[in-house]
DNA sequence: CCGTTTTGTGCAAAGGTTTGCACACTGCTA
DNA sequence: TAGCAGTGTGCAAACCTTTGCACAAAACGG
């Protein structure tokens, strides 16, 4: 039942350790015949090296942290699962922390992960971080670092994100070409880079259809449904409330739905609405809704590719990805 | 930058590693000028004992592993919050493996937990699974495990679970109730212990009202949102098709939503549905749909709970927990 | 004042691996 | 025959911690 050991095949064998040791990883020194006799027998005994003292001796664990907001979005999921599929592939584990869109808590995962000496970490930055200490911490310690969706712009790591600002602009845009003119933006936390990026291609989409920008119609929210309910509802109390609404994230819109259902709002007939992500529930509401797609999976794996990359050679230059959206246009917009 | 180790200490302090080791566990043997001076020292420098070594040397890696079928099933993501959130108060940590609802993908993460070590194994069975040796490799090595919602019955492990049985019965009894005699069943793979439960209930809810079990209204799905859709299309299609559809999961039921409205075949008019687990969908679909709610967060707890128990004394008896539910009555059934 | 306990500390092994260096042997060149 | 390159193997250190045992000094009892 013990898991055999180098020791047992050299003892058997009655050879040394080391000699096990370099014909197990083919070394050039030692003999043909020495080196099938302890393959063969190591394939016999179903030989598996102790990763534990593995990795005490080569300072390294072959794990590498991951942190998410929450892996309940489905946005995350995904992109852990691409992530993972990396990982796998170049033989390393992968810990998953979720931040739960808490400073402290990221604060605390970081720790952790450093902690259990993790050989590279993917983040996608919590809601309420505005500080980067705790990266820097990372970057000091000559850990490779990279950023996928939420990503921080002050820290020189690489990222992968996806084109925030014309996408918003897009899905503006098409609301605008629909005869839509008052869009009210649920904008997200203003911490968070991409948040910011998609409010930018807003303004710019409104300003190159000579449409006034008003601020009173950009209602920040975290990214909780009862902010974005709550935010939803104070646009509708406006004294000249939107008669279309883009929210940043699908989360978002649902709450936003779920708003103007109770008040038998009808969408899209009383207010279009636009989301942001093409999470699934997006297309089993009714009425489905129109929103950006993108790819998570794809960008958990431009994440990990990154780190691997880094890891490999740890000179390589900080890179930034941008993968391609697309506008879904489903039933929340009159065509 | 480099972190430091017991020797720097022992160094500075001009004492013996096994002195300054002692010191910070607090042993009664070292005086207490010497533990002062020590713990002092540590405090300042920041030092944190390496826990590549602390494995290595004590044979446990503070770490459990969890295996679910998919992260992205709200269901698991939310008794992963709770698995963490006890792991976490315990000092240790967790990865997270998904077996994608595949035996051999199952097999494979249970070999690479033991692989790295863990101290104990939390599972919800994959959808294919229907062997259960890999199970036995990890109570042969006395890694402590436990099963929850997707349990093996034929384990001798602590389990959680909600009763399931019952669960189902109370939902069917409901339906008949609000005067649907015609069941549809959209049933879980039958290799999986609790989708049979649910028959069971459903079955038994039938007889008790005296109503006729027909097969061919029983219709075996995996948990995929398509096949979810083909059964529900097959129930639609029979001679005497059903006029009510218990899904034995959310999935399952949005996939039926989902088929029963690109027929225009409105709920609950013309078809009553009932799901199972209160998934956040449910809320949010029209028409919101009457669910049975239950409280993964807890499930994931008490599994961890149980856990633990084991890890502090190897030879606590097994043991089945068995949690509440609750019909959450919505729209989706004629009141 | 001797023998015994108590108290405080250190040595060294153990956990399982990798790897620099040294050693021994073969076979070759000059 | 000395010298040297090439080949195959083993010793021991290193990674960092915990812990059984031994030892020394102090304290104590008689």
């Amino acid at each position: 039942m013990k898991p055999i050991t180098l020791k047992e095949i050299a003892d058997q064998l009655n050879i040394s350790i080391s000699t096990v040791s370099r014909a197990l990883s083919d070394h050039p020194r030692i003999s043909r015949t020495t080196k099938q006799a302890v393959q063969a027998l190591a394939k016999e005994l179903n030989f598996q090296p102790n990763p534990l003292a593995m990795n005490l001796r080569m300072q390294r664990t072959q794990t590498i942290g991951v942190i998410v907001p929450k892996i309940s979005y489905a946005f995350y999921a995904s992109a852990i699962t691409g992530i993972e599929a990396i990982a796998i592939r170049e033989g390393y584990n992968i810990v998953i922390c979720q931040s739960n869109e808490s400073y402290e808590q990221e604060v605390a995962n970081i720790k952790s992960l450093l902690l259990s000496r993790v050989d590279g970490v993917i983040v996608s930055l919590a809601g309420e971080t505005k500080q980067y200490d705790h990266f820097q911490e990372v970057l000091n310690r000559g850990v490779p670092l990279v950023f996928f969706n939420r990503v921080c712009p002050e820290l020189p790591v690489s990222q992968v994100v996806i084109d925030n600002f014309s996408a918003a602009a897009q899905a503006v845009s098409s609301l605008i070409q629909h005869g839509y003119q008052r869009i009210g933006l649920l904008a997200g936390p203003s911490t968070i880079e991409i948040s910011n990026e998609r409010l930018r291609g807003y303004q710019q989409m409104l300003a190159q259809h000579q449409l006034p920008f008003d601020p009173s119609l950009v209602a920040h929210c975290d990214y909780s449904e009862s902010d974005g309910y709550d935010q939803t509802v104070h646009l509708l109390q406006l004294p000249n409330p939107p008669n279309a609404i883009f929210a940043v994230s699908d989360r978002l819109a649902i709450a936003a739905l779920q708003a103007l259902r109770d008040r038998d709002i009808r969408i899209p007939e009383d207010i279009a609405l636009v989301g942001f992500n093409n999470d699934p529930v997006t297309a089993v509401v009714s009425p489905p809704l129109t929103t950006i797609d993108q790819n998570p999976e794809q960008m958990g794996e431009t994440a990990a590719h990154l780190l691997f990359q880094q890891l490999c050679d740890s000179k390589t230059d900080i890179e930034q990805v941008v993968l391609k959206t697309q506008l879904l246009e489903r039933n929340s917009v009159k065509k």
